[in-house]
Order: C-alpha cells, then structure tokens, then sequence
DNA sequence: CTCAGTGCAAACTATTTGCAGATTT
DNA sequence: AAATCTGCAAATAGTTTGCACTGAG
C-alpha cells in the first residue's frame, strides 16, 4: 500500500502526495519531470501548484521513496525507488528512456573506486544515443 | 598552439577567447563552472562578462574544443577535451574532480547498446564517494 | 570598412521560499 | 487544537538574449 510508505517517511497522507505517488507507481512511463507530472494531475483534474509537487519530490527523495536524476538537459526526472539500482540509455530524439543493469560494470566501479582509495557511495552510468 | 584551433573553429581570435583557452589549458585545475572561470579572469586582471564567458563556452563546445559535463548539483563544468575520453570521480565532500578511463566498462556499454538495438553516441559515468 | 564579438542589463527557465489560510491527525 | 501542508506569488540561481558599441581581419 502506497499510503503507508508516506506515512513511514513521517509525512501526512495528503491527496497531492498520494496522487504523485500514485502515478509514479501506476503509469506505464516511468521516469517524469516535475512539470510533467504536474501536468499530468491537472489533467487528472487534481488541483495542486507546482510548488508543492517539488516540495513533495524533494520529500520523497530525501525518504528513500523516489530517485532523482539529472540527465543532460535542464531538468531532473524522477522516478520511483523500486530497489532494484539500474542505469540508463535516453534516445536523444525521442527522449524514450530505457533501463538496464549490469554486474561486469557495476563491479568493474568498486574495482575502481578501491584502486583509487576512494569510497563509492552512488554513481551515474547513462549511455546516449537514439533506438533503431 | 591554442589560438589556431580558435580560428579552426570559425572564430575570430579575441581576449576572452583566448584567455579562455589558455586558463583551460594550463591551470593545475582542469575542471571550471562558468562562473569559476569568470572570477578566475577578473583576477587575472581581464575584464570580461559572465555573459562572453558562457558564450565562449557554448561555441567551444560546439567546435569540439571544450566537452561540457552535468555532474550532479545545479552547475556544469568545463573541461578541455584533450581528446582521450575518461570518465569521473567527483569527492562529494571536497569537490575534488579525478579522471578515469577503464577499457572494461568502455567495451561493455557498447555490448549492451548493441543488445538493445541502440546506437551508442556518447555516455556519462560518474562514480559519487569520498576520497580516503 | 565590415561583420563578428562584447558588455550590460533585461529576460528566461527551473526550482525554492515566505506567508496566510487549509488539512491532517 | 496543534502541527504540518498547500497554493500563490515573489524570490533565486544559472544561463541566455537584445542591443548598441567595439574590435578583429
């Protein structure tokens, strides 16, 4: 249940942050601008200013619930937190975001980071080009 | 020498071109926002405006001179692109910037683009940590 | 001399914040 | 009722643009 997990994070279950969690759960796409997901609740016909689904995005960053990132481009894109870390490939014509994961480059990075006596705490991988 | 690759680009020969350049090239410092290269100019004693300093470098960019980069937080940085491409390490506490190259990882993305039916242009990997 | 380049200030875009009223618990 | 939350509008931060003047070729 979703409405817990906003609770958990020691927010009140409000109907903006419901419905934002909602549609990063629901929605076939995946990965959303603050201002798409904006405007996707007022096409829904759920009143909310875009002041609060920043703030709630922010929330529910720092709570674990939703991750954030800053692709190239002027702005993030957010995406729910379903625990299981993977990186991207963005079409630069489409903008059609596609996931994948895999253990030769994540553990190539830990490899690295040791070598180099630094403590790796996240990173970034997104390759760029455009779908066939 | 750097000025002939600023008339390569098309570009008149100008202080703040050149000043640019020269700053890139040969402080111990590789990484600069905008904003860092425009203070490090007026101390230098060269008048310029923050304005040229981003025009420069949007135009360096394009010709290839300069390779910008998104790295997390809300400014870009500027790098001279001395053409072996590497990838980074950023120390979230300091700001410290470390180059890497790993032919592993390298050979993998383009693997896993062929999988996907995706034609790889370019990429970013940034690994986020503390160096000890 | 001509056209590209510059500085300044104003404009813009994405995001954040202050505040008074509305909602959750 | 107390504390959090919200919408609105104003504020910010980084970056871009219009324009009249300057400087490179």
């Amino acid at each position: 249940m979703d409405k817990s997990d906003i609770k958990q994070a020691g927010l009140k279950i409000t109907k903006p942050r419901i419905e934002i969690l909602k549609l990063l759960e629901t929605s076939e796409k995946q990965h959303f601008t603050a201002e798409e997901l904006y405007q996707e609740l007022l096409s829904n016909n759920i009143k909310v200013g875009i002041a609060t689904v920043y703030r709630v995005l922010t929330q529910f960053v720092a709570a674990g619930l939703i991750m954030k990132h800053n692709f190239e481009g002027d702005q993030c894109v957010f995406e729910l937190d379903r625990g299981e870390h993977h990186d991207h490939m963005v079409d630069m014509k489409t903008g059609r975001i596609v996931e994948f994961h895999d253990e030769i480059i994540e553990q190539r990075q830990i490899e690295i980071a040791e070598k180099h006596g630094f403590t790796l705490m996240e990173h970034s991988l997104t390759l760029y080009g455009e779908f066939k």
